[in-house]
Formats: C-alpha cells, structure tokens, sequence
DNA sequence: CATTGATATTTAAACGTTTAAATTATTTAT
DNA sequence: ATAAATAATTTAAACGTTTAAATATCAATG
C-alpha cells in the first residue's frame, strides 16, 4: 500500500508549516490564512490527492464517527433490512457503521461490545441477546451512548426503540378469533426475553383465561427451530383437544412451521388459519396469502439512529424510550 | 462517555514508565521486564478494566485491521448472507467488516471506497458495480490490496472470486431442453458487468443459433424491477412465438416474475417451466418446487476473506483468479 | 519614531500507542 | 575492587491530526 500523502508532505511542498495547513484544509472559512497561501495550499492538496486521516482524527478528537450495531444475525433479512437503514441514516449524519452478528449468544454479544469499543465506537444499536442486561448496564456506567431496538430490558432505564408487541399479538390473536378459530395455538421461543414475553402475554389475554390451554403454547429453542418447531406442531394438532390456527411468534417460527405443516397435509386456511409476526419475501409465494404483523422497519431503525446521534452530542440526556406500533395486514390465512 | 484509561494511567499508579507498561501488556513473552514489575501492572491493568485503543494502535502501525465490503444492497438477502460468512471469517483473522452499499451505482460505490480509505482500511471485498472499472484500477494502482466477488472485470488483472456463470447458466438452458421446452426465454439485467453476459452467453451457447430468438432474452432495469419484468413477460407470452420456459437471471428476478406469472394465471411448470439463477427462501413456497442454480455462498466469501487477508500480509503477491462451480438443483419446475 | 493593533504564520503540546536507542541498575568475571 | 556483561527501565521519537499560545510581519496611529 503506497505510503499516502499527509499535511506534513503537503507543508513540505508549499514551503509552510503544518498547523497552517491544516488551518486551510479543516475550516469552512479562513481562519487568518492569506488568500494567496490558502489558495496554493489547496491546489497542492489537489495535485497529491490529499485525503485526510480519519485514524488520527479520530486519535486527536476521541470521537470516531462510527457505530457499532449489534444484531442476532445480519443474515436474518428481518435484521438485514434494519442494517440497510441503519447504514443510509447513519452515513446522512458522517457515522459508518461497523456490524456483528451475536447469534443470540450473550457471551457473542459480549465479545462484540468489547471489540467494538476497542475500536472506539462512538455508541451502539442493539439488539439485546437473552442474558445480556450486565452489558447493558456496564455501558450505561460507563456512559457510552447506546439504544436498544427490536427487544429492550424494561427492568433498565435505557434508550429503546420498539414496537408495541403486546398490542400487536393481542390483536393478531383477536382477528383469530374474530375469523372463527376456537382453539389457538401459538408459537414461540423459549427465550425470556421481555418482547417475546410481551407477544406471548398479547396471545394469552386475547384467548382470556377460559379460552387459553397451557398446551396450546408451545415454546422452541432457537438453536434447534427445525425439529422444535415439528414438535410443537406434532403437540398442537395430536392432543386431544387438536387447534384450529396458528400464531407464529417470528418470521422464522412461521416460515419452518408453514413448511412443516405442507408436510402434513395440512391446508391453510381451510384446516389451519395462520398469522405471523414480522414479514418475509417468503410469504409471497405462499399458496394462502398470509395474515402477518408488519411492523415499522424503517421507523425504528431511523429513529434509533437519530436517537443515538443526539446522545453522543449530548451525553446525559433523558433516557428516550420509543414505541411504535405494529400494523395488522389482513389477508386469507386468518378466517 | 467516561475517559477510558490509558497506559499513562496504568504507568502512574504502578510508578512506572508507559513504555514499561506498553512491553508488558502487548508483547507475549516478557521482553525483560521483571517479573515483579510485569505481575503488578497487570494486576493494575486488570483492575483498571484497561482496554487497549485500538485507534492510537492504528495510527502507530498503520494498520486499522478493518476490512470494508461493498455490495450493491445489505438488505439482499444473497449479499447478507455473504456478508454474514465474511463477518465470521474475517473475525477469526483478527478483522473487523465495515460494510457499505451501492445500490448498483458506480458513483455510490466510489463515495464507499473514498470513505472506507479514508477511515483506513486495509483492504476491500467489492462485489463492484457497472462502471466502477476506473475504482479499481484506482485501487490497484494505490497498491491497496482488494478482492472482488461474485462479479469481476475480465479486462482488468485483479484477485475475484467467482462462479462459473457461462457453465451454470449454459447447464440450466440445457435441463430446461431436456425437460422437453421449446422455446425458452430469459429475464436478464441489462447490465453489461461480465457475470450477467456470461449467464446470457451461455443461454445462447445452450440454445444455439437455431433455436435462439433475440425477441426471447429480455433485459430489465435494476432500478425499475417490478415494471420492467411484467413488460418481459409480456413481451415473452404475448409474442408470435410464445416461450414455454423462462430462465431467470437472478434470485430477484426471479421473485418478481414468479409473481406476475401468478397475476397472469400461468401455472409452473405445466403452462411454463422455470428455472431461476440463485436460491431465495421464498422458492420452497412456491407451489411448484423450484429448479435453481445455487453458487456456494459459503466457499465464495471464505475464500474472498482468506485471498485479502494474505494480500494485507504480503502485498505484492501474485493476482489470485478464483472460479468456483455452481450447482444446479433440479426440482419440479423445469420439467 | 516608537507603539499599538491587526493579520499571518509557526511552535509546541496533545491524543494513546510502539519501539529503537539510551540510560541506569545489577550481576558476574577478573 | 573494577571492568564487563547483562538485565531492567526510561527517554524520545514517531504515526497524522488539531488547536491554544507564541511569534513574526506589517501598517496605521499618536
């Protein structure tokens, strides 16, 4: 890699101290330089092909100007999407973003924050992992700007950007119902974490207590979706008291479980009816088109960048907690 | 964000010089510092939490140990998913990925490459876009080591990682023949990037001139999909000599015009066969199992990773010319 | 003509690290 | 006891930038 060119070589050739240099090149307005110094200043940089250092802007100010986003996994589209606005609202305000993939692990999640601030990120976006509140509360001590998005720890007064889950599975549950389903099932991560929880509390106070059959819920790991979500289905449609519909806590969950079901013979919505949390390209090409939980990317991706940039101008502002809410696109899988 | 501590920190507590702190937290072996001294500053170093900054180790050595990807769009799925085995790889290198998309615009990719330069990369893995020729050549003759993947320029000698596309695509043409289609059409970019003409060429190749029809081989906009397949389409079914097979040049391609296949009432395969360049999650939804040609994702990225991080170690070393074999995975669409 | 004031430019320190070279302290050999 | 060798530690410069403070230049003023 050719050694590039810095102010002291651009100095050098204009006869010119490097202070002076840098005046002329880091200000918007000329701060004291003579027009005709400036001017033979700028046209050296010109010729060289003067790039400035970031490494030692970053050195000097202590501020980087990137950002550390931490998802599950980048490969999800669902957290791809989220990177991809993320990316074009952080570069609208001079941030790159640097990205790691935690795949739900909370010691991943804690590699990751260490490495990133290594690296001198000037604050994070997270999606938290199962497990990772010490973290979140280990950079709130320590006062580095952050903001959760997608899940959040409502034990901890921190920045978040989210959705509604609650809402938005009570009434994917209640359109369930309204179609004329009886028996509910649902499906969900075993994970504790609070939107997860949320979405299922939506599901459980929608069927209300007399409605609602422990066994109707299902719960799978996110390390072996393929065969939990198998079994939950095995358990949902054999019991005794066999469900009518579905709810799919993730895009995922819905698309291993639509598959499984195929499998089975089993029709939507004539023998199954069908909701999703969350969109996928997928459903698309899904003989029933799907009733699904879409709920605003673009909003809470942007508005956590936001977020994150006045706090890092503005390190001890109030903790700004964010809710958006979730939209119920109605289509055939849910009568 | 709280001051984070630095060798001087450590250096006064322990009554010691930064340069003594500096040998003994970042060589391995003790280059001669006693025993004493070294357990103290460590025990130092630990109590403190130090963690070095990365920032200040970049600018003394030259190296930022970053890598920047450029794709034309995160959000693709096929992009996010390299991206995601680039991460990992990279990582195990001791590399961190900063990441940026262009949108398939030369002059969004150049902005990238200027803004990855200048926040010091070590080097680049480019899937690089129509007209970025002159980028590259800019790169190579900065000597900053690079490696583009999944498309490449054949005029240029550079490191790429790539498929076979001419093969892949010649193959495809050929099952769709074989599975009795008559006359196959293809929806192709208009792009001139060589990965596109070479899946064109070899559906030429695979037809031959008497069965090839210019009317046949439609080319679309990237940045007007959904229109611009329908207008193929139409072009394709509504002509004197109507297509009973369509090779689709992309996985989005392919997604769109699945669809407006639908809208029209065309049944896969019976009315048309398909078979689609790339694998999207979507297809195992389609009612009728998808014929597809999978490039290994996996090998492609890894071996991309594997190519720049030696090119960072030993600069000047030979051009590195990958072409991997893609496979076709024959299901029920093309017979 | 010295003084003041304004303008233009440079010096020097700082950010946090590495590392060659210099210095100091300690041990060993004579 | 002294010189030589070795070990331990420090000094200082460097990476490329910013910026407060110091200095130099020059013109206008009393």
């Amino acid at each position: 890699m050719k050694k590039r060119v810095s102010l002291k070589d651009i100095a050098k050739e204009a006869g010119v101290s490097i202070a002076t240099v840098s005046y002329v090149l880091s200000k918007q307005q000329n701060t004291g330089v003579s027009p005709e110094v400036s001017e033979k200043i700028r046209k050296i940089a010109r010729k060289l092909n003067y790039r400035p250092n970031q490494i030692a802007k970053s050195l000097q100010s202590g501020r980087s100007h990137t950002i550390g986003l931490i998802v599950a996994d980048i490969s999800n589209p669902f957290f791809a999407q989220i990177a991809r606005i993320i990316e074009d609202e952080a570069k609208k305000h001079g941030y790159t973003v640097i990205f790691g993939s935690s795949d739900e692990k909370a010691s991943k999640s804690e590699d990751l924050i260490r490495f990133l601030l290594n690296r001198q990120v000037d604050g994070f976006i997270i999606a938290p992992t199962e497990g990772s509140e010490n973290q979140i509360e280990f950079l709130k001590e320590q006062n580095t700007p952050f903001v959760l998005i997608d899940r959040y720890f409502p034990a901890l007064e921190t920045n978040y950007v989210a959705v509604d889950n609650y809402k938005a599975a009570y009434e994917a549950t209640k359109r369930l119902m309204f179609g004329g389903s009886n028996n509910i099932g649902m499906i969900a991560y075993t994970a504790q974490l609070h939107h997860m929880r949320e979405r299922i509390r939506g599901y459980k106070d929608a069927l209300g207590q007399d409605k609602y059959d422990e066994l109707m819920l299902q719960e799978v790991e996110f390390s072996q979706i393929k065969s939990g979500v198998a079994r939950a289905i095995d358990q949902l449609v054999g019991g005794k008291k066999p469900v009518d519909a579905i709810f799919f806590a993730t895009n995922t969950l819905g698309i291993t479980g639509l598959k499984y079901l195929d499998k089975l013979g089993i029709n939507v919505p004539e023998d199954m009816a069908v909701i999703v949390f969350d969109e996928s390209e997928a459903f698309d090409f899904f003989y029933c088109p799907l009733t699904y939980v879409k709920q605003p990317l673009s909003d809470l991706a942007k508005k956590a960048v936001t977020i994150l940039v006045e706090e890092i101008a503005e390190p001890s502002r109030k903790v700004v907690k964010i809710s958006f809410e979730a939209e119920l696109v109605i289509q055939q899988s849910c009568t």
